[in-house]
DNA sequence: ATATAAAGATTACACATGTAGTCCAAAGGC
DNA sequence: GCCTTTGGACTACATGTGTAATCTTTATAT
């Protein structure tokens, strides 16, 4: 099965481009990500080619071509990525890990009203659980 | 200078010992290091080189052996690695990032309580700077 | 039909990383 | 003083990753 640590950096960008939408050809692929990063066609076909078997992502055959789609959601990529850097980095404690951003000036409005939202039905979850 | 991406996994083991306390010989180093990880004294000393090279860590002479010291602090290493996921995962949406931790239980009342402090910090800060 | 272009498969190569082994010099034990 | 141990330096080697080029098989344009 595929787990986030065996995502590179690199592929994780190709990753990101079918996350927005997929399946989508190789010829697509290259055409997105090269809206942002200056890679060899190549190259980008070799990352798919990797992904696909690192069971990343799967394809089908249209014709002569492949259409690829992703194999793990963005879903489970976050939760898996970001739980290993809370329990390797921050010894498991989310406030550690947000009193990191909001020295930064990271924690935005948005946030902090979403934060408010998130610990009230933390609060009811536990009135009702415990 | 040392950035927190050119840190391995396995090198992260290492500079955590340094932080718990430093600067440390390797044979103790390793000793720590064999506390929980099984790796031979080889390899800890191989990466400690390798820390070095990167300037990751420091060393000191005292007779024929060195003393090592870390030169990335824990909050700079933190800050750096967090802000990296930050942006490349959750699109720099902290309260996305933490809504996953709260779906899979990871925020304990400790977690809330300090979150609803950097709230209210965050909140007292913007009265007085907006 | 033939030459060319396009898709994917295969091969290439340098650098990083995990995981040690070997070499050499200094320190200590006897 | 000689042998063994110990510290660090250097070497080794497989696997992963970034970055492509080449090969092979069609499809297509003329």
């Amino acid at each position: 099965m595929a787990t986030a640590s065996d995502i590179s950096n690199a592929e994780l960008v190709l990753l990101k481009v079918l996350w927005q939408e997929s399946p989508l050809s190789s010829a697509d692929i290259v055409e997105r990500v090269q809206r942002h990063e200056e890679w060899h066609e190549k190259t980008i076909k070799t990352m798919l080619n990797r992904l696909v078997k690192k069971a990343v992502l799967s394809y089908e055959q249209a014709g002569r071509k492949y259409l690829y789609a992703p194999l793990i959601s963005q879903q489970v990529y976050q939760k898996q990525v970001s739980t290993r850097l809370l329990d390797n980095v921050f010894s498991g404690s989310v406030s550690g890990l947000v009193a990191g951003f909001a020295q930064q000036g990271a924690l935005k409005s948005d946030d902090v009203e979403a934060l408010k939202s998130l610990i009230a039905e933390w609060e009811k979850d536990q009135g009702g659980q415990s």
